[in-house]
DNA sequence: TTGACATGTCACCGGCAGGTGATTTAAATT
DNA sequence: AATTTAAATCACCTGCCGGTGACATGTCAA
């Protein structure tokens, strides 16, 4: 074997995404990850220390959740021009499709609901400095009543988040084929829908 | 020992749902329930067969889902003379108390999105019929775009399932306190404003 | 009373998990 | 070339899991 540290550690934090990816944090573990790395599970804990050191350093070499450039579109400055219930819209239905193409960043939300792990907490802290800078960038100074835009847009996102995760096992919900573009285009009707009628000036509609 | 099959398998069963609210599937197995049931594992074999078919046949002895009775609060009759818009959310809202206070069904909906075992199956057959029988007791008829309705109660579905799951594990969801009254009664407001504004004749608001 | 059968007990298996100590061997330093 | 350092390998431990075979004992019918 090669003797060489760097390229063991990536080749160990890469069998970590793969793994994660595959099969998810039920089939996860330290043999799992020396298997899937064929390296000796013993440079596993001499180079990271244990599992939980592990899913911290392999979280931090990776994008688990959208930019704000991503769910804006490229463009935040001319987002801000637009109404705010369309510039929402727009933010939410980037989302969806950001997080659909995130297989890993799907399954931490879904263990997340399970246990409280290392990238589960490395994902919240991402995500709230997120929705802070989203809101700050395109609520803040508007004319609108904070505490029902905030449940509003936590309903629609739990929403999007749970049948993005699910979709990843069951195909559909009701009567929505979550797995079809099809699908998801009704979804964001609705959340464009529901944007529009619920978020602005309290007398919107 | 008393002899004696039936309590035995009683006792069985019960250390099936005492565990699966505590611990939920991760540290389920045949094991610890043969522990919990103070009875030796052998016996779920002879009585049940295997894990399978004693998660069939504790499914069998619950009521993971709430019944229409439940979500319609004890009337349906009276439902159905109200606007369209206000019946749904009436019905969401009750949906969610409902289930947030099934600790087996929220541990059983969290796990749906891992692996998709004989629970899953079960309460996936239920809870379509349930949603069947809904729309069929107060949508039918209505002068309503089936489509769209569809899609905005599929997300708010979803959103409240997302939440009460996720409540057992995390207290917040962004400004939301998802395990206080008060949070979700800002939640079920946002739900009102919702169902007010997106349901009911496609010129509603 | 004596079987027969069903209930419950005990001991064991192989496999895989997380985790560690001792050893080999390649590469850098002198 | 000799020596040191650390990368990699090997062998092994404990503990738990699902699963099974052999055995003991309470109950009920003949």
């Amino acid at each position: 074997m090669a003797r060489n540290r760097k390229a063991t550690e990536q080749k160990i934090l890469k069998a970590v995404g793969s793994l994660l990816a595959r099969g998810g944090f039920r089939t996860f573990g330290i043999n799992a990850v020396a298997r899937q790395a064929r390296v000796d599970k013993v440079l596993i804990y001499r180079y990271f220390g244990g599992m939980p050191d592990l899913l911290r350093a392999y979280a931090e070499a990776g994008t688990y959740w959208p930019t704000i450039d991503e769910v804006a579109g490229g463009d935040p400055e001319r987002l801000r021009g637009n109404p705010l219930h369309e510039t929402v819209a727009t933010l939410l239905c980037n989302f969806a499709r950001a997080i659909r193409r995130r297989p890993v960043t799907l399954e931490i939300l879904a263990w997340e609901s399970i246990e409280r792990n290392e990238l589960a907490k490395v994902l919240e802290k991402v995500r709230e400095d997120f929705s802070k800078n989203l809101s700050r960038l395109f609520v803040a100074g508007q004319d609108v009543t904070e505490g029902e835009l905030a449940a509003v847009v936590s309903l629609l996102t739990a929403g999007i988040n749970y049948l993005a995760v699910r979709s990843r096992k069951v195909g559909r919900y009701g009567d929505v084929n979550i797995r079809s573009e099809e699908g998801w285009q009704r979804l964001e009707a609705a959340i464009l829908m529901i944007c529009e009628r619920c978020i602005g000036s309290r007398e919107a509609a």
